[in-house]
DNA sequence: AATGAATGAGAATTCATTCAT
DNA sequence: AATGAATGAATTCTCATTCAT
């Protein structure tokens, strides 16, 4: 598992007020996030209001300070969602496959479902681009970084024993963040298509990785 | 120049309400922007409030709205004035000298300013990363960025002119997209130092890079 | 009806947000108009604080701007209700009814009903007084005014179908501004009565009219 | 005199911070009269910014309270100088003229010098009209009333002694309300001209006063 | 005296959050 | 539980007035 323990990190006592107990109460929060996640993606997260998302999600601000004690927790909430799916998508390959692959299938392996992630979630990427801006919205950003940086390096450790885990946690954190880096450009660009973009991500990340993970385990 | 032909863009009718004419004003109008820019470093733009930021600045409200018409002219002219010292760095090689150099020469050439001026901008990059976020704060940026891109595009123009231009400016965009990630990397990572993920930057510059633009022209 | 088909102008989206659905609402609408036309009455539109016209309401500012979108709509909506109550006045009496009085009986029909209103809204005469002073109040000032006007114009053109319909408006345009200028006389004088004023005010209309309408259409 | 003994009301300690001794303080005050005069009628008197008004007057703020301790003295001696004006037309005909005139002769001696006051001072109406609307800038109009009534009503105790004082005043104060208020009219009216509403004003005012004052003291 | 930059109290308006119904 | 009216702190911006130059 990516990035908990917790089977459903959108209903911890963390962002909720109460895990809803009534399947109404559970399609009702995800209505407020599906409705958040639109709104802030929208005029962004301080011009959003919460009668604004509480119409948008076809309740009353009443309802949604129900289950969620502030705004803040909202966002919180939403990234939590978004995690939980990324999680579910990386985590179908275990580890341990990317022992022996070549780098080009290591790439693909990690490419391919993150490009499907940001083609099914539009307006992700504003709360994710403006996560640096707000210290809070950040810290469940960087819990998704860090799993996926994590991850990344445990990859290489089994690739590469040898290095130092300074010097192979660093590889890690470059990887992840040219491929967040291109994610955006993919998700911006209005003059390259998002196939494009991923593309040249691949490549890119052929390039940098062959010289350092490019010798796979021998069998 | 890299992105306009006047001298301080800083203090055009576009973002200032009148040129101070007193060396006094031209301070005054200094110490602001320094405030706001420590200000949004600090809280963000949108939590930066005008009564802090002249607080900051050690002067009043009044005298902040004398030279700004409103909060958004602030961060405009910021971006104006760092946009104007990046500038001044970009241009000090002129784009020919990139035909003949090596892919090493050509990535020190163009990483070690950007290395000074991160260096020299810590809270820029704060305002930088948000420009995503909030339209109008991402202008100044996109014009930044553009000039950049197009400078890039520029060199790799003069050494594979046969290259077809969309590709071209693929590869430009990428390049100043990890320039710009590992940039943001530098400033925020606790781990590693400026100069550590500068020099991964121009390793990934030359590894991404050789292969496409390896081959410079015969002198 | 004088001025609109609308049974109650004070409640139109014009001036208010939304028409408020609960009898509550109503109340609230009803108690903020009655604070604002006090604190008008004392301080004048400008001097008016939205703050002093919710204490005064016993509400919050908020409140007040969940009707009204902001102070413009306020005194708006204060002039549409009193043009409502004034329209039910001055409709009580058919034109038609107008033909064949004296002058004396006319003027009886017109300024009793009147008298009732300037007892019973002190305070409206200051906002009236002021229409003037400020375009945008006077829109509503100047649409009653006219009705009047046009009232006037059709009685006079019933009693002296053969006067140019220019000249007969002159008539009824002088009619209503001694009119509303005794009014106002009424309303500020501290030497003479209310009732002293308005029986001037007959006299003075008479001795107007007589040589001009004082031939009643034979019946 | 009609108003004050004072020779030049535009000067004294009330409104003026000192006395210009120089003829180039007098012009300066002037200007400054001149501007705020025309920037009361443009937008009224709480809007007019002193600003706005030192730069119609090609002065600066500073200079603009070098003579006028603030904004409502402004005013204060604008109407003081108009009132002056006014006054120097209305002596120029000695009170005891007016007592075996004919009730015609007698308006048209008010009448006509009023018309050339309106004709040459239009924006003066603006502030005139907006006088009940803020109690202090009320203050020098009620003196001018004053003035005028107190005039009319001795020219009516002249020519009828019998009448109770009480009464007499009462058709004072009601002729130089249709006075007024026609006045008022002249200067809005769209539709007829100046000279048209003044001569409804003198017919108005001669049917009113023939029945009061017809009779003329014999010689 | 003249200038115009500096000051900061004060005003309008918004919106997160609470709470009565 | 659901609703949406009520609250008022907080924010942006203006402008009368002062004061350094």
């Amino acid at each position: 598992m990516l990035l908990s323990d917790d089977s459903d990190p959108s209903e911890t006592e963390e962002t909720l007020r109460h895990i809803p107990k009534q399947e109404r109460g559970r399609q009702r929060v995800n209505k407020i996030l599906d409705a958040a996640s639109q709104v802030f993606a929208e005029v962004g997260y301080e011009s959003a209001t919460t009668i604004l998302i509480a119409e948008r999600a076809q309740t009353s601000v009443g309802s949604l300070y129900q289950f969620f004690k502030n705004k803040e927790q909202i966002v919180r909430a939403l990234v939590d969602r978004y995690v939980a799916q990324a999680s579910v998508m990386f985590d179908a390959v275990p580890i341990e496959a990317f022992t022996t692959m070549t780098i080009e299938e290591m790439t693909d392996h990690f490419v391919d479902p993150l490009r499907e992630f940001v083609r099914n979630n539009r307006d992700f990427h504003v709360i994710f681009a403006s996560s640096l801006a707000f210290g809070y919205l950040g810290e469940a950003i960087r819990v998704m970084d860090e799993g996926l940086i994590m991850r990344t390096d445990a990859v290489f450790a089994l690739r590469r024993p040898d290095l130092s885990p300074r010097e192979r946690r660093k590889y890690a954190l470059v990887s992840m963040t040219i491929v967040k880096a291109l994610m955006g450009l993919a998700h911006m660009s209005q003059e390259y298509t998002l196939d494009e973009v991923f593309d040249e991500m691949k490549a890119l990340s052929n390039r940098y990785l062959e010289p350092i993970m490019g010798a796979a385990l021998p069998k």
